[in-house]
DNA sequence: TGCATACAATTTGTATACAATCTTTGGAAT
DNA sequence: ATTCCAAAGATTGTATACAAATTGTATGCA
């Protein structure tokens, strides 16, 4: 049997929280997760509150965890700040960025670009959330970092849907995002900082229009439900 | 003998660190603390794990917590980022104060004055801390609210020599300090954002000018170092 | 049937013992 | 004197057992 250390139990959350395969609001039962991982409850409550202080869960006392969710203020908080912070991480990414860290970003680009146009929606959103957490560590901010992680979860678990083309045209929102993000490291190697603001919010304007389709999807046809019996209408 | 709680250990330990009870980089060993706390070390650990959430103290494998440092390049960012992170704090809590919070707000800055009138100086910063932690609470923004959590940490660590005035004119910045706030609260109460942007700022200027004594001190008197020995000089 | 209460089952919180890792110290060889 | 190594000591990490709290369920009563 596999034995993951703390640090594995760690990822693999973050990544099943991320990609949404552990919902918004789900309970964490800290039994059942210690035996999936292999390892008693103690490394394991320690790592649930780091995903607390990380902002991907919630505990309450007595309560367990649950997986941080995602209602209606908070989501309008999102579309509020968003583009705020992403645009100084940006600008502050141009003053500090270093070689290293761009060529961890090109690496990153080249994994994203890899995953986008395969099928896998979970993995090209975190490729997706890759690139831009690298793109926080180039800003060198602690402040500014502790809520663009926060926005980055919540971006990421809205934006599963981006990388899953319903319809061919989607295809290419898909490409033009590649086509941005090879903008932006252009932008921040040259160290543009106007610039890369500018394609960020771009950018941003690109996932947004997505994410509006996640949080107001199509409705459902009309017609088969059944408006006859009022106590299962809306 | 008491016992503490673990939220009791929380917050004592949040004070601590905030007032400089516990210095920037300080060791915190886990054994040391179990027993001052009087508690086991199993739950004294999910205490540090949280106040490493929170930014208040940095954990390394097989290596402990320590108490979070400000070295000079954090200090840089600090200054950098924190006007920004107030101004947009505050012009949210204006839109979205409920009158509860306005209470707490000012039974805060009761306590504010208060303080900061009498000669203890850590218990000045804290109810300032306090204080302006209530109108991040009133923005209610998840994003930012984590931003400011850990500048308030440093900016609160740092005006510990604000509120222990060396000459009697500065006595009258405390007293300026006080009269923002009320005007702030006004601002506020008002929900008038252009002015409590304005007034975030201003208060601001005046507390910078007083961090970048404690950052950059009077320096010591030459005439008692020994110049001669060059091993002991800068 | 509806509601309240007591008891059982589940889940979370804490203490302690032990394992793994890091640090220090003493000495031997160069 | 300096460097390296090894063993002892100290500190952190993990597992397990038990205590406390919460939740679910059954029973009695109006």
């Amino acid at each position: 049997m596999k034995h993951f250390t703390k640090t594995d139990c760690l990822d693999d959350l973050r990544r099943r929280i991320l990609s949404t395969d552990l919902r918004p609001g789900h309970d964490l039962d800290e039994a059942g997760l210690s035996g999936y991982y292999n390892m008693s409850r103690t490394p394991l409550r320690e790592v649930l509150q780091r995903l607390q202080g990380e902002g991907y869960v919630v505990m309450s006392e007595n309560r367990g965890a649950k997986v941080a969710s995602m209602d209606i203020d908070v989501l309008r908080t999102f579309f509020q700040t968003a583009p705020m912070v992403y645009a100084n991480i940006a600008r502050l990414a141009c003053e500090h960025r270093t070689s290293a860290q761009l060529d961890a970003l090109k690496q990153a680009q080249i994994g994203f670009a890899k995953a986008a146009k395969s099928s896998d929606a979970a993995e090209a959103a975190l490729a997706n959330h890759k690139f831009h957490a690298i793109i926080g560590d180039m800003a060198s901010n602690t402040y500014l970092l502790a809520s663009l992680a926060r926005l980055q979860i919540d971006h990421t678990r809205m934006s599963q849907t981006f990388y899953r083309p319903a319809v061919p045209e989607e295809t290419m929102l898909v490409l033009k995002a590649i086509e941005q993000h090879d903008a932006m490291i252009t932008a921040i190697e040259a160290g543009e900082g106007a610039l890369a603001i500018d394609l960020t919010l771009q950018h941003w304007d690109l996932s947004r229009d997505r994410m509006e389709r996640y949080v107001r999807p199509d409705p459902l046809p009309v017609d088969v439900i059944s408006l006859k019996d009022h106590r299962n209408a809306i």
